[in-house]
DNA sequence: ATTCATTATCTTGATATCAAGATAAATCGT
DNA sequence: ACGATTTATCTTGATATCAAGATAATGAAT
């Protein structure tokens, strides 16, 4: 026997929709499933608010932020960016191209394998992300106010939990 | 003073990194953060193997479950599914088209307001769902495997906490 | 050496999505 | 009643993404 919680989101209003439609159905995944994906999706509403500010869309963020924290020379490979960023090839691809084409990174063909190629940040790309991220990180401090620093860091490692299975079983996935 | 942990994921690795190149940010946010955004991607992949072997797309199962659990006559209007579904009101329209032409839902003027127009699920859309939704909790089952009952508790709180503040700002926030 | 499988990147074509604006009906205050 | 505002849906045009396949170089096994 549990407290009725004081304050309800959309999952707990969707888990009782669905155990007075589905009372056959155990739809406890959905607790902690679904919010994971709303939630994300919040996230990316405003991730793009804050790049805004920056003239930073939120996919050329993703790859040069994957660039700058590889460390100098902030250079990587197609294929190590597109690990880092859960797309596949052909997205990365095209990503690469208009960052190029905005002056961001450079690419040049890999001295050590003809097929390859690597993708290095220019001072421009540098200055643009290390401001966007900043800010990113200033809002994002902001959505976790309501947690405290113990709650965060259970929080974190019990997301860890179901994320490693991804992260070890497919660390090179990708098309 | 903590234990190192015995396993690590993508985000340790990508937090480990900027601390090495920006020691003077706190990257602590990214924690919980990042591991909401990339565990949502790996969902997504996940649930379009799902809905694969029952002939459904990921969208069309969003529409589809929204108009399931409101119950009898499983009808909605188009503000109310993209509210549910949080796309926009050009994205919903699109998504209505293409399921009305696939014979799983039909689309009727609301006698009660001639500006709108409510949506029913056929009892062919009816079937689909209700045989796509017991295999996806199936599926999420597994993923949550790694974790206890209590565990899953504290999971779901946390996230919820985060998204009290979403969910009550913008109940109705749509285009 | 030669074949086979793998790795790395790019190309192509189709598609879902979004933002912004258009249209039309309902509601509210006066 | 009337005009202004809000609500509900749809249209349009641009864009990012994906899946599948093409091209080419590498590495391993015989």
């Amino acid at each position: 026997m549990t407290f009725p919680r004081p304050v309800e989101d959309e999952v707990d209003r969707l888990v009782a929709a669905w155990r007075q439609e589905r009372p056959d159905l155990d739809v406890a995944p959905l607790e902690v499933l679904s919010r994971v994906s709303r939630l994300s999706r919040h996230l990316e509403r405003e991730r793009r608010a804050a790049f805004a500010d920056h003239g930073v869309e939120s996919w050329e963020f993703d790859v040069l932020t994957a660039l700058r924290r590889s460390g100098e020379p902030y250079e990587l490979s197609p294929g190590a960016l597109l690990r880092a960023t859960l797309v596949t090839s052909g997205t990365m691809t095209n990503r690469i191209d208009r960052l190029a084409a905005a002056g961001l990174v450079v690419r040049r063909p890999d001295p050590e394998d003809r097929r390859g190629v690597l993708v290095r940040l220019t001072p421009a790309g540098l200055e643009r992300v290390d401001a966007a991220f900043a800010d990113l990180l200033r809002r994002e401090r902001e959505l976790l106010a309501g947690l405290g620093p113990d709650e965060r860091q259970v929080l974190a490692g019990l997301l860890r939990t179901l994320l490693v299975p991804f992260d070890a079983s497919a660390p090179g996935t990708a098309h």
